[in-house]
Order: C-alpha cells, then structure tokens, then sequence
DNA sequence: CGGGCACTTGAGCTTTGTCAACACTCGTGG
DNA sequence: CCACGAGTGTTGACAAAGCTCAAGTGCCCG
C-alpha cells in the first residue's frame, strides 16, 4: 500500500493532538529509529538520492529543500521537533534536506514502516491523516507565495508562534536568509519587513532570533 | 480509512496512464455518478460547504480557487476532462470550485468512495497514488510561484500543452484573467509575456486563445 | 453597423531585488 | 581587558519587475 508514497514532511502540530502524539507509526520510530546527530548545515539526503529511510527530529531543526537552476534555493519546509520527514512517493526524494540548527533526528527504515501500515489499519489511517495535513499545508503555502512581502512574513510568524507553542515570545531558529528562502524573498526584504512590522507596533524584536507578539490583531490583519 | 481525505483534486495526466484510466474509483464515478450541467461561472460548491460530494469532469474545464480579503482571487488548480475534484481531509472543503466554461461532471457521493476504498485495497491504493501526485503538483506549484512571470507563464504553456495532449497547437480553455489568477500575476503582465514570448519566436498566437508552440526548446528556457 | 467583452498596449508608480555600506554579536587571541 | 575578525543582520540608494490606471484594438453576435 505505501510502495508508492510521497510524504515530504508529515509534521504540523501533530504534537498538540495527544491521539496522534503517540501514534503506532510514531511509536515505531521511537522504538527501532537510531538516533543521528548533525552539526548545523549538515546534508541530511541529498535530491534524487534514494529514500530507503524516514526520519523524526528529536531536537534542533531541519528543513527540506531545493536549489534552482539559478542558484537559488527554495526552501520546501521547516522540520520542527516532533516533526517527521523524509518519506516520499517516489523511490528517490524529491527535495534535500539539510539540518538548519544543530540537529538530532530518529532515522528509520522506510521498510518497516511501510510494513507496519499493511499489516495495521491504524497505522495505515494515522499516515493518510498525516500525509493530508502535508498536502493542506503545501496548498496554503502556495497560495502564500501568491501574495505581499507583509503578508508573507507576517503569516510566517503567526505560523511559527503556533507551531512552537511558545505564547507570544518566538525564539526564531533559523536565520533571516532561511526565512527569506522559505518565503520566496531576499533577506534584506525580510529584514526590513520585520523593523516594518516593528514600527506598525504588532510586534517587537528585543533581539534579531526572538520576537515578541506585541498585537496579535494587527499581526493578523498584515497576514490579510 | 478515508474518513479523513483531502484530496483537492486528483488528476493530472491520469488520463495518459492506461492502467489507472479505468480504475475502480474511476469506474464507479461513472456507474453511479449523477450527470450535472453547469454554465460558465457556475458555482460547484463553496468554500467551507461539507464536502459530500466528489466529481469528475466530462467536458469543459473547471478550477477549484478562493477569493482572499483583498478581493483578490487565488485559482488552485484547473480540473480538466477526466480530472478527479473535490474529495477532501476535512468535512468541508478548503476550495470552492467553479465552471470556467460550460461544464459538465459526473456527481458521486462521497460515501459511497469511502466506502469503496475501505472494501477494496486495489481503489485505496489508486486513491494513495492519485493524492501522491496531488501533493507533487502543490508542491511543484509552490516552487512555480517563487518564479519570475516569463518563467511562470512558459511552464504553465508547457503544462497545459501536455494536458490537453493537443500536441504543439493549444487551445487554451481559460481567460486571461483566469491564467493570471492561476499564476498570481496580473491580467497584464501575462497579456505582455505572451507577446514578448511571441516576439522571442517560442510560440504563435493565431488567435488569444489558441497557442502554438513554435520552438519548444526556447519555451523550456524560458520556463528556465 | 454597433455594443459589449476580452485582450493588448502604453505611461507612470509601487514593490521588491541588487549592491554597497554600516552595525551588532560573539568568540579568539594579544 | 580590549582589539580584531567573521558571521549575521540592518539600512540606504538605485534599478528592475510587475502592478495600476487608462486608452485602444479586435472579435463576436446581435
């Protein structure tokens, strides 16, 4: 049933739903996976290379991405902790993935996963919900693109608030040329859509990593 | 086991596959499915309406979209004859879905697809491997947007050549505006790329809606 | 022939990218 | 303890891409 599967990150607040957050599937990462520890920049797999494993980070950060023909690169998703990523429709992965912070991930055989969903109906429903939200989550991602520097970044935010559940206080763990690679800017726009933002008072920047919602509604109405 | 589905749309050159052109899915939209006629503009289903119904194009062409704050309207896909829409993760759907010319699809219920899927591991795995590509598109289109117009308008030529296998003559379905909401540009910008890929001699425009591409090898450089 | 609609074209403006300079942080070594 | 340098982030001036507004063209269908 999975010989053909194409998850690039499952991922996404999985953490929040206590009936996912111990899901046979994630469980069986848990129990067979070895841990592997990487330095920042580390390559995880590189594009086209074969996908014989799937992989949960533990701690740190990772993302998936892409270089383009003209040099530059597109960051597909960030792989927060919980997240799993790696597993794809295709034998070889369609994306790279590289390790943004210092980074430990769970590494699997992709074989026994997909082991595990034909044998269990379970397992095999938790990976569909899974894979879902990854789709929903590239569909709003691309229309994201579709839209303003203001909009992007500020919808970034409200992201990464949400995803690391930290209140109103995000400690941003990648650099602003990872944000801009995320969001299809340069750097220096997103630099001065952040001091933008700053000065309309939805937010404050105490230090250049962390951010503080200082006005979630006015946050919300730059994100349109 | 599909209690949970999101596929947006299905799709994408399945009709090209003979083994899936005739697909358990398939076969069964078009045994119980309910034929529907729609005018241009007409709406299939709203957004946020519960998705009880999925569909299959006949004839004609629709897309699935949203209309933003600003009133912008983002179009998510083009659903062209033989294209699956409108099966969903949620209970409601995430797009509305409207005729682009006068249409017509066979209307299934939604249950009766689930259901099938939860009897028959042949229909799951066709739904598996329609959603796989589903999700490669969202992402190829992610990708696509971060790109420069010429880039955006050569690919999305290129694409909907090899969709409507018509070989190098097409005959574009859709508006302008239509394209430039798909591509998210401007009813202008993409009325002045295609002159300006006329001028480079990579296609002809014999009429605005039908397309030939002169030199594909070009039309590819442009799409970069 | 005339009206409406889709499409094209032009001129000016806004947004974002480019290039360059500057500022801040942090660790190293004098 | 401070000086230095590398890496990262910010800011400014200018250029380029794309958007807006407005006018014009062509086509279809009465």
């Amino acid at each position: 049933m999975l010989t053909q599967m194409t998850l690039q990150t499952l991922s996404f607040k999985q953490r929040s739903n206590p009936a996912q957050a111990n899901s046979s599937i994630e469980r069986t990462i848990e129990m067979v996976g070895v841990l592997k520890v990487l330095s920042r920049n580390g390559e995880i797999y590189a594009e086209n290379e074969p996908a014989q494993h799937i992989y949960k980070v533990v701690s740190g950060i990772a993302c998936t991405c892409r270089v383009l023909a003209n040099g530059r690169r597109q960051i597909g998703t960030f792989c927060l902790p919980g997240d799993v990523f790696g597993l794809e429709v295709r034998a070889e992965h369609g994306f790279s993935a590289e390790a943004i912070t210092e980074l430990s991930v769970l590494v699997a055989k992709r074989s026994t996963l997909t082991g595990l969903a034909d044998k269990d109906r379970g397992a095999s429903d938790q990976l569909w919900s899974l894979f879902c939200r990854e789709l929903l989550m590239a569909q709003e991602r691309a229309l994201l693109l579709g839209r303003t520097a203001p909009e992007r970044v500020a919808t970034f935010l409200l992201q990464m608030a949400d995803r690391l559940s930290c209140g109103n206080s995000v400690e941003l763990p990648m650099s602003r040329q990872d944000i801009a690679d995320y969001l299809g800017l340069t750097i220096e726009t997103v630099s001065r859509t952040f001091t933008c933002l700053e000065d309309s008072a939805a937010i404050e920047i105490p230090t250049s990593r962390r951010i503080v919602i200082r006005n979630r509604g006015a946050l919300n109405s730059w994100a349109t």
